[in-house]
DNA sequence: GCTATACTTGCAAGCGGTTGCATAGATTGC
DNA sequence: GCAATCTATGCAACCGCTTGCAAGTATAGC
């Protein structure tokens, strides 16, 4: 591989010349600009991206580690649409990723101060679904810049997030149902460690309460974002003796089309007698039967900004800013209906 | 951020025995070496990972440029298959993913070259669907080490490529339609400027070959890999006046899902009066109704294959080398069933 | 007790670009 | 025609870590 300096001996001039050909912004003749380049051509002279990294202090690099989860939870729209939204946004920047992969949650961590500390990207964005206050401490106390999908349990005024408002949308779902007559709702969450779990749960709480339902804390499961978790919450509400939930609401699809499995073979029918709401609209959603309402989550617009949040941060040398909520929407398919047993 | 003189200094010894203590493979005493860690503590040190690599000429770092038609064609299965399997490879060896994206196929290739030449990796797995034979040579010309992930069309002895034998097993598709009694078979094809299009199109091809079946042109037909491609053929081969074909084998699952909706509008009952065949088995596959019948492609697995060896070769210092088949496999669900029109 | 051998550590030259400063030559102003 | 101002290029230090070689000290062998 030949270097600046070959380039240099080729076309008779010093390296530094060659080296500002190449970094564009620099007064050079015509002429020699020419038989730099023309050196450089005949040599096959590329640039070592490495080299001049070390030297500009920039990787033109941001990096994202996958949470070890994404098997799971993660499949069903999460992560494609993430780094598709991280895509979007670093490319055209002249951005691109890196990206690591993690084998627990606590290697995660360990994996974005090593990235960090090692300086392998000029920024990080922060993908982890369970950041601990000191986690984010420690990335506030570091100096490359880092944004967080997702809104950290603990308000630090500075940090830069980008998230959607789980708590409100899913609430808006619940609304809807209450609105189609239906009383007895399930919620039917994911891992109760991720804080969107929670955040979803809030939500469907103040929806029921704001319409002054009860909540039976029977109806509140937790699914662990697969389909067996749907599947089993469904049988769990059955075994324990209550009246069945006249619509259930979940938080990923995934575990959607699981209530509606053991819906079927509980013969009841969706939506006539059960309706069903998931979330995220993941691909097999519109196709599943019937047809799934589903909030979709804009995880791309989200990786999208925050990518964008994050670079402009990269570019302008300072800690990123700004906090971001993008808005999720209500997708009206075939399985939700108005409650038949409307109890007045 | 303090650097190995900082800590050097601190300790009271020489930068070089700093990192002698962090690269590991070197004899330093007990004392030092404890005398080096507590100062890198103190200092919160962490070793600069662009320099190290300018200085081994190693990045631990495997790249891929993203297909920019991943949005495309490659939803409904492809790249977060890939990307999962290059990070079951890549993150046990110590090693991460540099990902670019890119907007068309030209710029595929060139960000390809861009890598490779600027050394921002150690080596890459080809994703690309369309390598031409000067682009295969001009891989072959430099000396980072590629591995390509899918055959290229041209047999090159000493390139490495993992893929599935697209024609084998679409063939076996084929033949488990004729095993039922279809004799009108029909084959719904991607993008047809693609490898692994005309490779399927063979099997189908070889398949009623060898069963003594006429093949009818305007059985053939591209879908481009989108639902509405699958649609439209159903029509297309309609319109022309032809008798409906009794099956269908579709060159991915989305094109067999327009298939099956462009069938049920006709009153054609899957798998009653048609059997489709779908490939990739997507989410959606098992989860649409009729649950779709579909061949498995191992994405993941490949990819995994792709990247060890890729990783091997860099390891070893020498170019990839290797050529692997993973096997395809036929998950038979509820669209297809025996033909009932069984002409003698 | 003295030399041969093994361990540790220091020294300094890289790895391949970048960039502030200096300088030589060209241009401008009057 | 000469000083002032620009332009284009060279010089050399630097980005932060690695590593072959040399040297100093400790240990072993006889």
């Amino acid at each position: 591989m030949p270097t600046i300096r070959d380039v240099a001996d080729q076309a008779g001039v010093h390296p530094s010349t060659v080296s500002r050909v190449f970094s564009g912004n620099a007064k050079i003749s015509d002429e020699t600009r020419a038989r730099v380049l023309s050196a450089a051509q005949q040599l096959g002279f590329q640039p070592n991206a490495i080299a001049r990294s070390l030297s500009v202090r920039r990787t033109e690099t941001i990096a994202a580690v996958v949470p070890h989860v994404f098997q799971g939870y993660f499949e069903d729209a999460f992560f494609p649409q993430v780094m598709s939204g991280l895509l979007d946004a670093a490319y055209p920047r002249g951005f691109r990723i890196l990206l690591s992969g993690s084998n627990s949650h606590a290697d995660e961590i360990t994996q974005m101060f090593q990235i960090l500390g090692s300086r392998q990207a000029d920024g990080i964005v922060v993908l982890s679904t369970r950041l601990d206050v000191d986690t984010v401490g420690a990335l506030r106390r570091q100096s490359t810049p880092f944004v967080i999908l997702g809104r950290p349990v603990a308000e630090y005024p500075d940090i830069c997030w980008v998230d959607t408002d789980s708590e409100r949308y899913t609430a808006e779902c619940v609304r809807y149902l209450i609105n189609l007559g239906h009383r007895r709702i399930a919620y039917v969450g994911g891992d109760p460690e991720v804080a969107v779990t929670r955040e979803r749960q809030a939500g469907y709480q103040r929806a029921m309460d704001e319409a002054g339902l009860p909540v039976n804390p029977n109806w509140i499961v937790y699914g662990y974002f697969a389909e067996n978790g749907g599947y089993r919450a469904v049988h769990h509400i059955k075994e324990i003796g209550e009246t069945m939930p006249t619509a259930f609401y979940a938080a990923n699809d995934l575990m959607a089309i699981g209530v509606m499995r053991a819906l079927r073979e509980l013969d009841l029918c969706v939506p006539t007698d059960v309706s069903v709401i998931g979330t995220n609209d993941a691909p097999e959603a519109k196709h599943i039967f019937p047809a799934l309402t589903t909030l979709r989550v804009p995880y791309a617009k989200m990786a999208t900004k925050a990518a964008e949040l994050l670079i402009d941060a990269i570019l302008s040398d300072e800690p990123a800013t700004g906090k971001a909520y993008i808005p999720s929407r209500l997708i009206v398919r075939d399985s939700t209906a108005p409650c038949k047993t409307s109890e007045v």
